[in-house]
DNA sequence: GTTAGTGCAAACCTTTTGCAGCTCT
DNA sequence: AGAGCTGCAAAAGGTTTGCACTAAC
């Protein structure tokens, strides 16, 4: 199982096993998302009331100086968090939808392509890389078609312009 | 010349080209380097004094949601700021030296390639494209390996085993 | 028993917002 | 003239730090 590998490679350099770190830990293997450190400091103080979101960042940079999970910005999409996964999957992209906000990975040869020519052009030493991509997915597409339609026949219906519904932030809740 | 183009489209879209504007336009098109917002502050403020903070940072996310600049994180290496380029160069990954913070630009067939795979794959529209990749460049590997090697030796010299000198985050001035 | 790790409060950095007044076209 | 833009002050969002206490090994 995943989470052993990464308990066991915590272990082995002397990092304590806390109950706090074997929550978050828990939580970022067996959640299929990509977690924000809010996102998991709320699930986790559902197993631990007291556990404070202070830990949750620090457990979250030592997991990701120590190479064992990825960070990951998912292009701002929803905010200037950072998210984050283990590193157990092979590398892979990010696509974000800019529309609905959904998130594809994408494997394939391109990335070992791009790693290598890297390494072999530069001599570079790759510890981390990350591909990230927006635009708009197949379904979204459509749709941004007919509301791009929809705006521009309110414009030239109202005398003055109507003006854009602005692209908030999304806020927390 | 390249400022030209961006001015272009700006006027076409009945975008005013205010004096700060165009000062801020200058910088990003002109300097060779990756600025931030704070950095690109600074500069501007040296032609206008009385340019605002705020108003580089409106610049920016305007520019950057027409599509005219591009927003890197180039790996957090100095913080958590962006950084920004013009879209004139082809699509280029950057590549990020951990150690000395040195940013070099990689143009490549793998990147085209990696874009034409997702776009027919997934039908996915592509509106931007970001690569960063982290690690060490070829002269800071030598470096690095001594570092190790003298980190290593002291804490074999001292009893209770010296700590590391912790990697403080960059404060600015 | 030590030392690393935790919680709490407070700070910090970066970015956004509301609003009154200024300025491009 | 008038919408668009700016500056100012204040706030927000996300993350880090200092310190005293706690718990893992």
């Amino acid at each position: 199982m995943a989470l052993d590998s990464i308990e066991g490679s915590l272990k082995e350099r002397g990092v304590r096993l806390t109950r706090q770190r074997q929550i978050l830990l828990e939580l970022i293997d067996k959640t299929g998302e990509h977690l924000d450190a809010e996102r998991l400091y709320q699930l986790a103080k559902e197993r631990d009331p007291k556990l404070n979101r202070v830990t949750v960042y620090r457990t979250l940079k030592m997991l990701k100086s120590s190479g064992l999970v990825d960070e990951l910005d998912l292009m701002h999409f929803t905010g200037d968090q950072h998210f984050y996964e283990t590193r157990l999957k092979q590398e892979h992209a990010h696509m974000v939808c800019l529309r609905c906000g959904r998130v594809e990975e994408f494997f394939g040869e391109p990335l070992q392509r791009l790693r290598k020519q890297i390494e072999s052009h530069f001599g570079f030493q790759i510890l981390v890389a990350r591909t990230e991509i927006g635009g708009y997915c197949a379904h979204c597409q459509t749709l941004r078609l007919r509301e791009v339609e929809e705006l521009r026949s309110q414009v030239e219906a109202s005398p003055v312009g109507a003006p854009l519904p602005p692209a908030k932030r999304a806020r927390r809740a």
